[in-house]
DNA sequence: TCTGGGGTCCTACCGCTG
DNA sequence: TCTGCAGCGGTAGGACCC
């Protein structure tokens, strides 16, 4: 989602030269404020953030009216109050972002099958083989628009070019409401006069890692010998932007996406000192973790669990787990574990659990069942006969057997829980 | 002024193993 | 048997993205 207020902005004529392109990527312009302004149409107009006031909440979006106050995503909702006092505050309803979102993607894929969702708002499109169907990427570009505009009511911008780097980059001076084309043999030119923070990858603290070397833009960055970005960067990130400067990124438009990990965390309103509140909310989140890992049909070998501190401090720690699991007891007790080896002298403004190492669940048919208050007594069950018995005589396998004859557990897995 | 939540990726460090 | 080394996996922290 974009973070500027359309300064500075750079579109394209109709008949602009599209020759070597291919790679769209479209991104809607405040998303979120957009969609507040459809189910409100008295908001048009107006400075709109989308935030919760209560707590310590931050921008989620900002129309445009209110960025040119200054407001800016993930910017801490009384700062954006006092930058833009006049603005509407509305409370973010996911659900109705998520419906428009499936909306505008489904009218990407009219266009091409190969759709990249980067994020809810925002996707690249292989439009390659799609010439003799809709034209040339150009005309695609702004036959999309068009139809997104048309038929959902919202405003999007997109950038053309040879790569999903460079489209990303246009697409972002585009904005908002507008197309910008960067020719195949444009690209060096287009490239050279942007800032390093310009590029993918390249945050705030990279940018100053460039800047204290007297590399500022893109132009710098191809005068700079490799050992020099490595550096500055380290050695992946240096060869990523040594390719980026120059127009290199063969990354295809990949339609399948694997997650890595799955997790929750939570900020508390008040900083919390109770460590019996904390191992609680772990559980919860753990419970949580655990019921997305089964939904997913997945199970994970490594816990992760996140605290933050009153003065900002953040630690995380791990453990791998001798068994795969997608049982939020287990996940559980692992955030437990962890917990325990973490300061608890100090308040705690934030706590997380995270799932890692993720694989497809396969040991278990128990991994399908969504109950943990089930699960609990399952676990509870095997732990206890564990105790009477040591624990290599007792196997999941054997107690479900036990447990279904005697009736007082389920015959057969249930079906996942949905959303 | 006071910093969300969901992720991915990279680096540094450490201990284990051959 | 001891030592040094390389490779590897696990862990912790941080930067970055939307």
């Amino acid at each position: 989602m974009g973070r500027g207020d359309g300064s500075g902005r750079l579109t394209s004529p109709d008949d602009a030269d599209d020759s070597g392109t291919g790679i769209l990527h479209v991104d809607m312009d405040a998303f979120y404020a957009s969609v507040a302004v459809l189910d409100d149409p008295s908001l048009r107009g107006k400075p709109i953030i989308i935030g919760g006031l209560e707590g310590r909440g931050v921008v989620s979006s900002a129309s445009y009216e209110a960025r040119r106050f200054g407001v800016r995503s993930a910017m801490p909702m009384g700062q954006a109050m006092r930058l833009c006092p006049t603005a509407v505050v509305v409370q973010p309803e996911f659900g109705r972002f998520l419906e428009e979102s499936a909306k505008v993607m489904a009218i990407f894929r009219d266009f091409t099958p190969l759709v990249e969702p980067l994020s809810i708002d925002e996707a690249f499109l292989d439009v390659r083989g799609a010439r003799r169907l809709w034209g040339s990427p150009g005309e695609i570009a702004r036959m999309l628009r068009a139809r997104v505009l048309d038929e959902t009511g919202l405003v999007c911008s997109v950038g053309v070019a040879s790569t999903k780097h460079v489209a990303k980059m246009a697409s972002t001076l585009s904005k908002p409401d507008g197309l910008l084309v960067v020719p195949a043999d444009e690209t060096a030119r287009f490239l050279a006069a942007r800032p390093v923070g310009a590029l993918w990858g390249i945050g705030p603290k990279a940018a100053e890692s460039l800047q204290g070397r007297g590399i500022h833009t893109v132009a710098d960055i191809l005068q700079t010998p490799r050992p020099v970005l490595d550096r500055a960067l380290g050695p992946a990130m240096g060869e990523r932007i040594w390719h980026l400067a120059r127009g290199q990124d063969a990354r295809e438009v990949q339609t399948e996406h694997v997650e890595k990990s799955v997790g929750h965390e939570e900020t508390f309103h008040t900083d919390i000192a109770d460590t019996a509140i904390l191992r609680g909310e772990l559980r919860r989140l753990a419970d949580q973790v655990g019921a997305r890992l089964r939904r997913h049909g997945w199970e994970a070998s490594t816990i992760s669990i996140k605290v933050r501190y009153a003065d900002f401090t953040t630690i995380t720690r791990s453990q791998t787990l001798v068994e795969p699991t997608a049982v939020g007891q287990r996940i559980g007790d692992a955030a437990h574990e962890l917990f325990a080896t973490v300061d608890r002298s100090q308040s705690v403004r934030l706590i997380g659990v995270r799932a890692e190492k993720l694989r497809p669940a396969g040991g278990s048919a128990l991994a399908l069942w969504d109950d943990d208050a089930e699960w609990r007594s399952i676990e509870g069950a095997l732990d206890g006969a564990a105790a009477r018995f040591g624990k290599g005589a007792v196997t999941r396998a054997n107690l479900l057997g036990k447990a279904r004859g005697g009736g007082t557990l389920p015959s057969s897995p249930r079906p996942p829980r949905a959303d």
